[in-house]
DNA sequence: ATTATGATTGAGAATGATTATTTAACAAAA
DNA sequence: TTTTGTTAAATAATCATTCTCAATCATAAT
């Protein structure tokens, strides 16, 4: 779990699987992604798009986002940034925030831990539930 | 999901789970709360510890922490706190850290979001596993 | 007290996400 | 070209969680 990571090579699947994460903005799961890639790999199975992602995120590759919600997510854009979650929907947005560095600094001072990174997620409302909520909270 | 909660009634099952959860510091998983309660009630069912902690969660009475990791874990101080998680072990300790309200003003500024709220989650090595680390580290 | 009503339970089946296993195809080295 | 190791696809297995449902319990109305 700590090893270096080994360098892998760039085969067609991972180099498809790179692409098509990298085409959106979104956040797709691991199956959202299975099925953008397999409409240019119809053969591939779906523990080979787990596997790779998992082998690229090791490598540094694309991040792994570990949001709330039950699957897991990922990104090809690496630079560390927040996220928010919209609790309706379940949608992952990148959040327009700078990293606050200094957070990992006071972190270190209060806890015993070796800190190695945070993460912020934020929770709210999408503006395309915010719509629908609109007409539904007629109540 | 997104109801005002109706109020439930406190059973023997609900104010066990609430007792053990209340009893630890940690944040347990709904099956390492499942081991505890059976201990004073061996009868109760693993649906019946999940079920209860959603409910409980959904009125306030706990926090439930959509932390990394694959696991929900539970917490019965609803004040608002940031998390560590282990990145070795997966336990998860409270963060002595105070709440930065800003953070969710700075963020409605950036976001077209209608934001609910944050959440901080750290990650490190906590002192066991540097410990155990540092034994396999000697390679 | 008896009955009706709905909430809650325990047991286990079902589901969904992920990981592991197996065998086959492939690529690089000898 | 045989050998060796890497990667793939298919599928089985696992893990966490949710669902279903008959049985039980609590509460209020008779």
């Amino acid at each position: 779990m700590n090893a270096p990571a080994p360098m892998i090579r760039l085969t067609t699947q991972r180099q498809i699987i790179l692409e098509e994460l990298a085409k959106v903005k979104s956040h797709p799961t691991a199956s959202e992604l299975y099925d953008m890639v397999r409409k240019r790999l119809p053969r591939i199975g779906l523990g080979t798009v787990y596997r790779n992602l998992e082998l690229m995120a090791d490598n540094g590759m694309i991040l792994k986002l570990e949001v709330g919600g039950t699957q897991k997510r990922f990104d090809a854009i690496t630079d560390p940034h927040y996220h928010i979650r919209c609790s309706c929907c379940g949608k992952v947005d990148d959040m327009e925030l700078p990293i606050i560095d200094n957070l990992v600094n006071t972190a270190a001072e209060n806890s015993s831990y070796q800190i190695l990174g945070h993460h912020v997620e934020f929770t709210g409302v999408c503006p395309d539930c915010q719509q629908s909520q609109g007409i539904n909270a007629i109540q």
